[in-house]
DNA sequence: ATTATCTATAGATCTATAGATAATGC
DNA sequence: ATTATCTATAGATCTATAGATAATGC
């Protein structure tokens, strides 16, 4: 069993993608947790501070897989892909709403200070591979700094029509789009990208087959 | 002076965007509309009332855009290039949140059902033009529909960053990001998605020029 | 007469604290 | 003794209705 601070997490986490953040009561996230609604407030002093924990490991899972590319090398073009494939598939299967939670820590800088120095990390960590690729001239001619910020948005875009819905993963709205797994949109999403991206598309198969085998291995290695 | 009900249907807009429709009291929409807390009922039922009319609208812009772009014809690549600047342009300055629409209307699919009749037509009609595309050889191989909830994903997800926080457009996070505007985010939409798409990417400098007139002209002759 | 708006308020929540009680680890 | 949880509840909202009052258009 874990610990109920983490129980309590995990509750607001489902709660909060569920219904939104401010349509989640204490009770219910007491009720997921297994406890009464005041015995939350042994553990945190109100909401805010439980979606502050929950908020702030949103980018480090993104910043680190970044870090661990840049470390491994390889050419801008299939470090982009990586990272974008990786990014899309855990906002596939992250259990909360991406978007809510850029609007309500906008709302409170403060509170969410952290999340925004991270979050312009990763901002920053996708520019600088955008703008080597173009150094490089692996890439088109293209606004680094607009075409990070756009990436990263496209990826959250994904969120909309890839959300748990009740228990279950609605796949497409009202089951009318077909089934695609997280990997596959994640396929997709890499692919549009750097498809979009490369002077030369026939790179594309390569770089696909090397990002595949890299996390194929790492995933072996773990 | 507009009628109080399209008076309380901007100011709600305005406050579920900044804050979200389940933090949006209904005395914050009475206000903003100024009148009485419980005026507001002589007009709307409930809260979510408000959100029925103001999302109604949501699909049908872009769905009449799309509709007067295939009568005005042309290349699939040239019309999609159209939809995609116009859809990303609109969705820039929507007062709000598309995605927590999404959310909302995807938890209470009876009352908002007109809503996702209509979002299903657009997404067909994307689905469509990106089919046709394809058995054109004007794009590369692609799922149609898999393809085409990217686009429209993609396009959503750029409200991310393009939000009006406060009275203020953030241009943004934290200032740090450039001032960009509608139309410049419109145009880098588009030319990635059909970078991405086009087979030959050096017909992409025509199918923007053809875009941006096409559409100039109408504004002209409105 | 009808339409629009207001004041007042019952009833339903929701938050967060106080204080009691049970469980745990010396 | 300390840590964790519970019950009970004050106080703060929020919604939506009832009924009064003002404005409008015959």
């Amino acid at each position: 069993m874990r610990e109920p601070r983490e129980e309590i997490v995990a509750a607001a986490s489902h709660l909060f993608a569920r219904h939104g953040v401010s349509a989640t009561r204490m009770s219910d996230i007491a009720e997921g947790a297994g406890l009464q609604q005041s015995s939350i407030y042994y553990y945190f002093a109100n909401k805010e501070q439980i979606l502050r924990e929950i908020v702030t490991t949103v980018n480090r899972v993104p910043l680190a897989y970044l870090a661990r590319v840049n470390a491994e090398g390889g050419p801008a073009a299939l470090r982009l892909y990586r990272l974008i494939r990786f990014d899309t598939r855990t906002l596939c299967d992250f259990p909360y709403d991406i978007n809510e939670i850029h609007r309500i820590s906008a709302q409170d800088p403060d509170t969410f200070a952290e999340y925004w120095t991270e979050r312009q990390a990763l901002n920053d960590g996708v520019e600088q591979l955008v703008a080597e690729g173009v150094a490089a001239d692996e890439f088109r001619e293209v606004d680094p700094r607009l075409t990070a910020l756009t990436l990263l948005a496209n990826n959250e875009g994904v969120q909309n029509w890839y959300r748990p819905v009740g228990d279950r993963r609605l796949r497409g709205r009202q089951g009318t789009d077909g089934p695609y797994a997280p990997d596959e949109i994640a396929r997709t999403m890499a692919n549009f990208a750097l498809s979009s991206l490369l002077r030369e598309r026939r790179r594309l198969a390569s770089i696909e087959r090397r990002a595949v085998e890299a996390d194929t291995i790492d995933a072996t290695a773990d």
